[in-house]
Parts: structure tokens; C-alpha cells; sequence
DNA sequence: TCTGGGGTCCTAGGACCC
DNA sequence: TCTGGGGTCCTAGGACCC
């Protein structure tokens, strides 16, 4: 058997259980980026939705306790979280920060007691331990499993023996699966496909010749058939990092548009340094205000993890894809093919010299950042001199020093 | 749902090779 | 070369997830 565990708005849980006059409120989460990313069953039920707007959020609900999103706390409380699952099985994969999956065959033989009493006897540990609400879903396979814990939401315990499996398949609409998405669910639902049954008793011959891998790999499993494993071992390196900022209604100015990219770069960057990873391939995208990404891609000669290196390759790319007249809203970066930064790499000539004195300058701006706040020194090409709209309000606090612009040109500093 | 940010994996098709 | 069959690798973009 299989277990899933799914916090139950989690974010905004975390947030009342480390204030508990929160309780009982409609509390959302996403204050700094202006939409809903979490809210409590209490707002749910105000109406409040996901990716509601702040302002449509403080009409419908005036009482809304609306926080920015504390990602340290959600780190340990996940930590903790998995711990807790530990003590029951040893094989638990880490899915997201609330989530994860734990391989519980047998486990009721160990614990010489049946699976609906552990289950309730873990679900009252996380509780009481964190304060936070867990729902839980047993079953045959990973995708059974994620289903059963989704089936009962807040608090839910949900076990899906394999004789009651196609019973409660009956009663699972096909775009709630695990892995049907946009694309997937009009498609089948255009087949006349409305319940995870109707897709999972199709014949195998019918899967193979209408659909793809991934589909027809959900459709064994669905069908009890387990294809998908924990995996215990620990998460694999990180294969990229993305910085992104959307900046409504959106601009047509390249100076601005080109200053937002530089600032994703200095993110980004700043991401790599502090997990010891370095990019040889970058990717760049602007995007439109209807909604449409145009990208550009560049191999870089040598990994690194300074934005000066990757602001030039960027440059190049941005000329590429801008056109002047058009509205962008959001830009971003990509820093792929990261490879631990500790490994020297030596560039074309052999010269492992390269970017010392650089190396040197962000390391001192990383201290100062840490002492200082978030963008207390930055790079003159991010400054947003032309920038018509305000700054966001999360980067103004913990500044003592303010804003300071330096103008780095090659490696004079 | 006029729609944020951060990820991973799959696949079709082109380039190239024997 | 009005010309077959088979294979690998790479990449762009799609689809999905939280």
C-alpha cells in the first residue's frame, strides 16, 4: 500500500498555527505578488478563490487577514512534517512542501495494528505536533493514493481497497486525476469520458492507439497496476532556476523591459550562489500582454554564476526577441545545465582566472545582502530609473542603507 | 477565472549519420 | 541522384504539477 498526506491549505494553516488569533478567520496568503496562493477553508467559503485578485479579495471579504508568504516558516513545518511521517515508515518521498508519499506495505503487520488506526493515529500526530491539518489517502498505487487523499478535504482519511476501487472510481470526475490537465480533460471528456472509471475500463488496445505514454501509464495505474514508485532516496539536483516578474498592464519600453530582466538575472544568480550551483545555458523569455512567451536560448562558454557573465549572453537574446511597439508583461530567466560551482571550470584558453576579482565583489554583495536586506546593492542595469510603477512594498523593508546603484563596468569595482 | 511564480518531463520533428 | 531503411541526438515547445 501506498500513502499520500496533503496539508490542507497549508501556507495559511502554517500561519495559524503559529498565531492562533488567526483562527477561525478568513486568512489568505500572496499579499507580495497580489493574488491568492493560499487561503484558509474559512475564506474558501467567503468565496474566495485561487489567483483571485488582492483588491477583488478585499471587496468580497473585508475582514480578509491578507499576509505575504513566509516561506522559512512552511520550510520547517514541512520538515517536520516529514519527520513525523518517518516514524511510521522509513521509504517516504518528499512530493512538495506539503506533500508527500510514503510506502506503507505492511506497515499494519509491523505495528500489529489495522491501517484506518494508524492513519488516524498519524493524522492526530501532525496535528498536534504542528497544528497544522493533514488529509490522508491510502491505496494500491501513487495515483490511487493521491486521488483517495483529495477525496476528503479537510482532515480526510480516504482507503481504497482494490474491491472498492472501481466503485469509488465511479465517483471521481476525470479532470480532478493526478496528471489530466487542461489539454488531457476536454479531450476525454469529448469521448464522453466524465469519471476516472469511464477512462480507467477502456481497453488497452484503445489507450494504445489513442494516447501517449504518460496517459496510458495513469490508465494502469488507476487500474491497481503500480508503475510509479517511492522514491526514498532524496531528491535529485536541481536542473534549473527561474526568476520571473509579471508587471501589469505592461510596457512597451525596452530601457524598463530590459531593467526587469537584469534584476530576474541578479535574482537568479544570487539563487545559484547560495545553492553552490553554477549555469552553462541560460534562457530568456519576454511575454506579451496577450499572454504569449517568446524565448531565446544561449549555451554559455563556461559555467558561471555571476550576473555579469550572464547579463551579456542575455543582452544578445533580448535583441533577438524584442520588438519594439509590443507590450510585454512579464520577463524572465532561466539558468540551466547547473553543475555544482565548486568544480573548476576552466574556459576556452585554459584561464581559470577568469572572473576572480568578480567572484570576490559577489561574495561581498551576498554579505551584504544577508546583513542588510534583499537588493541593498545592485547592479546599474537593473535600476529602475524608467520603471512607471511603484516598487513592491516587501522590498522597501529591512533597508537601512536604501537604495545604492553601482555601476560595475567589466571588473573595475 | 484577463490570469503569479517555480519547476519537471515528454514528444515531434529536424539534423545528421550509416 | 525523382533516392531505401534505420538509427541517434538535439531542441523547441507543450503539458502538467505545486
Amino acid at each position: 500500500m501506498i500513502l499520500h498526506i496533503d496539508g490542507d491549505a497549508f501556507f495559511a494553516s502554517c500561519e495559524v498555527a503559529i498565531n492562533p488569533a488567526l483562527r477561525g478567520k478568513p486568512v489568505i496568503i500572496g499579499r507580495e505578488r497580489g493574488i491568492a496562493t493560499a487561503f484558509t477553508y474559512e475564506a474558501k467559503a467567503r468565496g474566495v478563490s485561487r489567483g483571485m485578485l488582492m483588491h477583488q479579495i478585499r471587496q468580497l471579504c473585508p475582514d480578509a487577514v491578507i499576509l505575504p508568504g513566509n516561506f522559512r516558516l512552511y520550510g520547517i513545518l514541512s520538515h517536520r512534517m516529514f519527520a513525523i511521517v518517518r516514524r511510521y515508515s522509513d521509504k517516504v518521498e518528499e512530493y512538495s512542501i506539503d506533500e508527500c508519499f510514503a510506502d506503507f506495505a505492511g506497515i499494519d503487520k509491523a505495528l500489529g495494528r489495522p491501517f484506518p488506526e494508524i492513519l488516524k493515529s498519524l493524522q492526530d500526530d501532525l496535528y498536534r505536533e504542528l497544528g497544522v491539518t493533514f488529509s490522508l489517502g491510502l491505496a494500491d498505487t501513487k495515483v490511487l493514493a493521491k486521488i483517495a487523499s483529495k477525496w476528503k478535504k479537510p482532515r480526510g482519511i480516504t482507503i481504497i481497497l482494490p474491491e472498492e476501487r472501481e466503485e469509488f472510481l465511479k465517483k471521481f470526475p476525470i479532470e480532478k486525476v493526478w496528471g489530466i490537465g487542461r489539454r488531457t480533460s476536454p479531450i476525454l471528456l469529448g469521448r464522453g469520458m466524465k469519471t476516472a472509471y469511464d477512462f480507467a475500463s477502456q481497453t488497452e488496445e484503445y489507450m494504445k492507439k489513442n494516447f501517449a505514454e504518460p496517459q496510458t501509464e495513469l490508465w494502469h495505474e488507476l487500474r491497481g497496476k503500480r508503475l510509479f514508485r517511492v522514491h526514498a532516496e532524496g531528491r535529485d539536483a536541481q536542473k534549473s532556476i527561474q526568476k520571473t516578474r509579471s508587471f501589469p498592464p505592461g510596457t512597451t519600453d525596452s530601457g524598463f523591459l530590459f531593467a526587469e530582466l537584469s534584476r530576474n538575472i541578479e535574482r537568479a544568480c544570487h539563487r545559484a550562489r547560495r545553492h553552490r550551483l553554477a549555469a552553462r545555458e541560460i534562457s530568456i523569455f519576454l511575454k506579451t500582454k496577450d499572454f504569449r512567451y517568446h524565448t531565446a536560448d544561449a549555451k554559455l562558454p563556461y559555467s558561471t554564476t555571476l550576473p555579469l557573465e550572464i547579463l551579456s549572453a542575455a543582452k544578445n537574446l533580448f535583441r533577438k526577441i524584442y520588438q519594439p511597439g509590443t507590450t510585454y508583461r512579464a520577463s524572465g530567466i532561466t539558468l540551466r545545465n547547473l553543475i555544482p560551482s565548486d568544480v573548476l571550470q576552466l574556459d576556452f584558453f585554459g584561464s581559470a582566472e577568469r572572473g576572480e576579482k568578480n567572484k570576490g565583489l559577489f561574495r561581498s554583495i551576498d554579505r551584504l545582502e544577508a546583513k542588510f536586506g534583499r537588493r541593498t546593492v545592485h547592479l546599474a542595469s537593473s535600476m529602475e530609473g524608467k520603471n512607471p510603477y511603484r516598487p513592491r512594498e516587501s522590498e522597501e523593508e529591512g533597508n537601512p542603507i536604501g537604495r545604492m546603484a553601482v555601476p560595475i563596468i567589466g571588473e573595475v569595482c
